[in-house]
DNA sequence: ATAGGGTCTTGATAAAGATCAAGCGAGGAA
DNA sequence: TTCCTCGCTTGATCTTTATCAAGACCCTAT
């Protein structure tokens, strides 16, 4: 691990209030791994041996039926990622993927469970972790049912400028055709999703995203934070 | 409340593990009230005063954004619901209605909140649900990517014939067109996909479903443990 | 510089699903 | 009983989205 990196993830709002004991019990048992890009770190299906915590890099969430495959989150530094399946000792319902070179903490889902019993701060961390988590999927779900595809792409764009600080432009920082997974489209039907939102004030060129004007989109777009507020 | 109905809520594992004088004291401040069908409980948006905990009848939870509203789930005896609301004390992001005349325990979340930091045993209990309802939704929006319409209704049925014990026959229970809106399509869609399943040992008499022939179905709906078992 | 591999875009077409309209049929009230 | 309502079904049509095919673009390694 890097000189002051543990710091850093001691400061994470799931480990911060562990008894140090505790934490440094966790993490003695910890390895760290580097990993290139394309790498499947976790196969669904799979007993989930290890809770992951991303230092470095970027990874793909995505899950697979009957030969299909869609993309259900991206995770980027520093954040862990599967603590359900960690918690209930179940099979992972997600595979895992770097997108780059990637550097990740493996904590035994063992010790994990063993500790969250006895101390109460991570206990509590765990519950309000989780209860986030749970919240994020109702909203994807919610947005999945309720919207089409060229209005969750317009609302995706309006997030991602808000958490961006509302410059008006912003880097996609994914590539097109797995937004266009994460989304629930394909990706042809991105390309010509963006080319509607033309006409609302939206200008991408590559991966840089301009929006011209935000009125004109988000009257298109419809906003409500029980869908697009990532921390309501 | 009736005789031996709190003992019933006693044995629920969100609150078995409680110490007596916390469950005591969550309970003494708790509203039991009946209500008529289609009485809407909890609109989304507003703040969750209350965990809802359904006693009798069943309860609808729902979603809307611009005149369209969407199904996410039904509630029967005994279980709670939106407990995740209630822990990040934000906003529901969920509509409730009752089915039918139903009766509900109304815990007041402030108390919840209060107790779960104290009580190890209710934590651990929380984290478990909140565990569990977070890979259900995680299940139920696998489905909804992978899946066509036909494909989710097929797998539907095998789970819910599962869960009435493998009989080949069983009671919908639902009105179709909140089946219908459950499984992300249209009460038409719906019929038609009902058809569709007649060629693969399906048959539907008002709300009694007949499976006649199981492998075919099975065949057809490729059901996996990572969206189709509720326990995994 | 250029060849090769990927991604992205575009167009044509097909499939899936939604909408609209009409009629059927079971159940409830007068 | 008859009428009415409401949910369900069916057919016709339209919209949305996916698929297939081809070409443009853009890296990058040689």
């Amino acid at each position: 691990m890097r000189p002051g990196e543990i710091d850093e993830i001691r400061k994470l709002p799931l480990f911060a209030a562990m008894l140090p004991e505790n934490f440094d019990a966790l993490f003695r048992g910890a390895y760290v791994q580097s990993f290139p890009p394309q790498i499947e770190l976790i196969r669904e299906g799979d007993p989930a041996d290890f809770l992951h915590v991303v230092l470095e890099g970027s990874v793909e969430l995505f899950a697979t039926w009957n030969n299909r495959e869609t993309t259900m989150a991206t995770v980027a530094p520093i954040a862990t990622f599967i603590l359900a399946a960690t918690i209930k000792n179940g099979p992972y319902l997600m595979s895992a993927r770097t997108l780059e070179k990637a550097r990740v903490i493996l904590l035994p889902s063992a010790d994990v469970r063993k500790i969250f019993t006895t101390d109460t701060g991570f206990a509590q961390a765990i519950i309000l972790d989780l209860a986030q988590c749970y919240r994020s999927v109702v909203k994807s779900h919610k947005d999945l049912k309720l919207r089409t595809s060229v209005e969750r792409l317009a609302n995706y764009l309006l997030r991602k400028d808000q958490q961006a600080g509302e410059q008006g432009h912003f880097d996609l920082k994914i590539e097109k055709r797995r937004l266009a997974s994460y989304l629930g489209m394909t990706a042809e039907n991105l390309s010509r999703s963006i080319r509607t939102l033309n006409g609302y004030g939206v200008e991408i060129d590559g991966s840089q995203v301009r929006i011209t004007d935000r009125k004109d989109l988000a009257a298109f777009a419809k906003p409500t934070p029980l869908i697009d507020d990532p921390k309501c």
